[in-house]
DNA sequence: AAAAAAG
């Protein structure tokens, strides 16, 4: 029987026994208070008996030195008080004595799942799947653009996030950070506005939260609003598809477990109620969809006057034609900071020219990091594309999956995503496959919210190996030992089909991406040939001829990066105007050097791959 | 034209 980390921890925290009588009604004790003396803390609503309870054990002002105010680098963020919090006033523990009870002993352990995943992946070849390979992403191009960028740290002991994230991170077998966490923590720590593109699979969730997590522990008390019914979060979390938004409350929670960082999630089709109570119970960190949080802002049970940082998963999505106007609403129209006052933070794997234009609408002097081949796939996917005219699909896919299961240990069929452009053709792949012998289910935004869950659990258990799909799990889903993701139909948009291809090879992983051509896709082909060529796969020279033959299209245009990646839509402009974009001379810095590379900085160098 | 996101 393995013992967790987190096991270890739940013991030290129900044997660190609180002395002091548990209130029998429990209030919302917001993070700021939960650990620091009662003296000229603003009383929190609740009878006296709770205040008393609170155990105060430090001063709480050691938690100062707000990131915002201190726009030089994230370095100061060094030894600023997370050690003193551990040992203070005796407990090993920030917050073990919130409020007269301890909410972390009511905290379900994020952790415990993980071990019995590992067991139940026996079956799978590779076990660890949160272990990630960095050989994987050596050497890889970065781009940095800005205002006094903050440089970059190699190991989470150089970010010192404080004791309990330090905890959190070997939990999660985090052994040091990825590229992307490398460059955008100490950026987000130094409070920084920042606009991140970095390859699918890389680590963009925690590169985002733990920013967030630390920020809010280090909040001074007093500011928090409160009133009625209405929850008043610090931090918010928005993204695209209901699947994504829990996928982030669970890391999230993963990350600020025992940290006193209470994160909630909210997305429709599921009941309100539940969410309600979750919310009325306290919460700093939101993580939802724009629709229900719409709603519950309409609702006013949801205020975003307090929010201190913003960001935007999967941002280019969020941003494009569909939801464009929803974050518009929500960033704009409420009463959410305005830009400068709150930190925003957007993140993608794909960045169009376009949506970074109208991205900046809701940055202040930010700055633009792309790592690795931005738009691009890693090339630790295999990437075919095969000419298969439309009649001949579903017989050509029993054929892969059919090779599939022989080649496969102990028969059995790896799990594979399949993609399709509509619901309908969703629903009927799925039905042809279950009655063909290959046991399917099928995602798509016209089944309920349950059964998308089922879903997906059961995709990912391996129960039924072959998961058809819309787009709506394109994007951000990390559900590992895909080995095949396969573009029954190529969508239109060439960042669509990068997003698709990054549900394999994730965390260093390899993965296999086929593709299905036909008439219908020729505007596909100059891009998808120019993706493929970045992450060095073998085109077709059929594809290379119909590319060739393509005009060209708006599309190409739009592509997040060029050749060699992201570009700050900043800097083409005014390379184009040939003026500097902050028309003052240095308009930042860009580094065309190895991920790992630690040492000085080559300023002046616009990229050495350029 | 399609998908997603509120009910």
């Amino acid at each position: 029987m393995r013992t967790s980390w987190a096991d270890a921890a739940s013991e030290t925290v129900v044997s660190n026994n609180n002395p002091v009588p548990r209130p029998s009604r429990h209030t919302y004790v917001p993070p700021h208070l939960r650990n620091s003396a009662v003296s000229d803390a603003p009383a929190p609503s609740g009878p006296p008996t709770e205040r008393e309870s609170f155990g105060g054990n430090t001063g709480g002002s050691r938690w100062s030195g707000s990131s915002r105010t201190k726009p030089e680098y994230g370095r100061q963020m060094q030894g600023n008080g997370y050690d003193a919090a551990g040992r203070d006033g005796g407990g090993s523990c920030r917050n073990n004595r919130s409020g007269g009870w301890d909410r972390r002993k009511r905290e379900v352990n994020p952790f415990v799942n993980d071990d019995k995943v590992d067991d139940m992946k026996q079956g799978f070849s590779e076990h660890e799947n949160t272990v990630i390979n960095f050989d994987a992403y050596e050497d890889i191009p970065v781009e940095i653009s800005g205002e006094n960028v903050p440089p970059p740290v190699n190991t989470f002991a150089e970010i010192d996030l404080g004791e309990m994230m330090n905890q959190n991170i070997r939990r999660c077998k985090y052994a040091k950070p990825t590229p992307v966490q490398r460059y955008a923590i100490p950026i987000a720590l130094g409070g920084r506005d920042l606009m991140a593109c970095a390859q699918t699979g890389s680590g963009k969730t925690a590169a985002f939260c733990f920013p967030i997590i630390s920020g809010i522990m280090r909040e001074q008390y007093g500011q928090r609003a409160r009133g009625g019914r209405t929850v008043y979060p610090l931090g918010l979390i928005l993204s695209p598809t209901r699947e994504l938004s829990c996928q982030i409350h669970d890391e999230a929670k993963k990350f600020s477990y025992q940290t006193g960082v209470k994160v909630v999630v909210a997305y429709g089709g599921a009941p309100i109620n539940q969410q309600l109570r979750e919310l009325e119970r306290g919460v700093d960190i939101l993580v939802a969809t724009p629709g229900r949080l719409v709603d519950l802002l309409e609702r006013a049970r949801v205020s975003l006057q307090s929010i201190r940082y913003l960001a935007l998963d999967e941002a280019d999505r969020m941003l494009d034609m569909g939801f464009e106007p929803q974050i518009r609403k929500i960033v704009k129209q409420m009463d959410m900071p305005n830009r400068g006052v709150r930190q925003t933070m957007l993140f993608s794997a794909t960045f169009p020219r376009e949506i970074q234009r109208l991205a900046s609408d809701f940055l202040s002097n930010y700055i633009f990091l792309a790592v690795g081949r931005v738009g691009s796939s890693t090339d630790l996917i295999v990437q075919r594309v095969e000419f298969v005219p439309e009649s001949d699909k579903r017989s050509h896919l029993m054929d892969l999956l059919h090779a599939q299961r022989e080649n496969g240990e102990h028969g059995k069929q790896a799990l594979t995503l399949v993609f399709v452009e509509t619901k309908k053709g969703a629903d009927s792949l799925e039905h042809w496959l279950c009655i063909n012998g290959f046991p399917s289910t099928t995602i798509h935004g016209d089944r309920s919210q349950q059964e998308r869950e089922l879903a997906l659990r059961s995709f990912k258990s391996g129960k039924t190996p072959i998961l058809v799909a819309t787009d709506v799990a394109a994007r951000g889903l990390d559900i590992p030992h895909v080995a095949h993701v396969v573009n029954f139909d190529l969508p239109n948009d060439i960042d669509d089909y990068v997003h698709r291809i990054g549900r394999t090879g994730r965390a260093g992983k390899t993965g296999l991406a086929t593709a299905f051509f036909d008439e219908s896709n020729l505007s596909l082909a100059r891009p998808l040939a120019e993706v493929m060529q970045e992450a060095n796969q073998e085109v077709p020279p059929w594809l290379t001829h119909y590319a060739s033959q393509a005009p060209y299209s708006s599309n190409r245009n739009r592509r997040s990066g060029g050749r060699f990646g992201g570009c700050d839509f900043r800097r083409e402009e005014s390379f184009g105007k040939n003026l500097d974009y902050y028309g003052r001379g240095s308009s930042g810095t860009a580094f065309g050097v190895p991920a790992d590379y630690g040492g000085a900085y080559v300023p002046g160098v616009i990229s050495a791959w350029d």
